[in-house]
DNA sequence: TGTACATCAGTGAACGCGCGTTCACTGATGTAC
DNA sequence: TGTACATCAGTGAACGCGCGTTCACTGATGTAC
């Protein structure tokens, strides 16, 4: 039965959340087009009047989740606050909730180029985020700070990465533990 | 038709390198057994005379992969060549042959408890191994050795993971580099 | 405003395909005598 | 050593299943008059 342009809309965009969240939790391939309807009260069979296909979905889907850490990082106003939230044992264990480059970095690499070029306007936009956090003023952002701030995110998502990875909880939290050290304050480390 | 126990034993290794390669490059799902079997050169039904399922050879597969790299990490003799190594250009477009943390972390948090025990003991080879580098001398490891361990491999793995997924050749470069000035390898950047 | 019709979001069965796995079979290897 | 038989790695067809996708259909919404 039809449903009003409003309610259409909403469930369009639930579509585009549950998958967001399932995607990461689980990855691409193992998350069907019926266990991402079943997750928003629907049947399969309407999924194709919303989109041309899983993979169209999965582009829209990613660069939601990415839109979604922005927003997130971007209400962070100083690096320790952003680090410390990031290397907290609440994000590791928030996968569908969490960064799209941790949960999914991996698999991005094997995605089409509307994925991956999403996926790099990100990094760019959080390493100029980082750079103004690090460096000082972002009108001024040297390639000093650039740099310090392309080697912050990576400790930060390979820290995530290696901490969901290891199946123990001890080695885990020392992980996250030691990349929150190496990274407190953002000017120096060792 | 049957072939030598000497040839059986060698195409069982030849199948679980092929798979290893495989994984690490298009991830567990997007490689079918009849695509490892025909890598080898054989038919898929031969398949399940040296493995119990898929899954199986998945745990095989991966514990190889982290032999060969500890195996490879293990005749870097100093940090600073160690790193330079992992965070070459040539290592981040040889997801194959690459380091599995890498290629699969991400995927690994999602696999099954015998991949992920094996992948935990690694990470302890790994940091053990990577403590001594940093503090001296190996019968002497400090705690704060160990935590800059940590948050070294993590450094390391994050920047290949996002030098990997990142759409710009540029980019990616400069990820690389600024993980090796971040880890102070003393390298000049070209 | 009310009425008649067109639209289309959602339903649920069905399709084709590829996957992991099984199986009867082959024939060279391995072994008992 | 040679012969006869048993073993089993590898073959290729087949199975069941789940997936992405399609489609005829439903019926409430949207719209033209």
């Amino acid at each position: 039965m039809r449903v009003t342009k409003e309610k259409a809309a909403e469930n369009r965009e639930r579509i585009v959340a549950a998958a967001s969240k399932l995607f990461r939790e689980k990855g691409f391939d193992a998350v069907g087009v019926d266990a991402i309807m079943d997750a928003v009260g629907l049947t399969h069979g309407g999924f194709y009047r919303h989109f041309r296909s899983k993979d169209d979905l999965a582009a829209e889907a990613v660069a939601r989740g990415l839109a979604a850490s922005a927003e997130r990082q971007g209400s962070r106003e100083t690096l320790p606050e952003l680090v410390e939230a990031y290397l907290s044992p609440a994000h590791r264990d928030d996968v569908g909730g969490g960064c799209t480059l941790a949960a999914l970095g991996c698999d991005i690499a094997r995605q089409g180029s509307g994925v991956r070029r999403g996926f790099t306007e990100y990094v760019r936009a959080q390493v100029a985020r980082l750079a103004g956090l690090v460096g000082g003023k972002p009108s001024a952002v040297s390639e000093a700070a650039r740099l310090q701030a392309l080697a912050t995110l990576s400790g930060l998502v390979g820290a995530v990465v290696l901490a969901r990875a290891v199946d123990d909880p001890a080695l885990s939290d020392e992980i996250l533990a030691a990349a929150r050290v190496a990274h407190r304050t953002g000017a120096r480390r060792t």
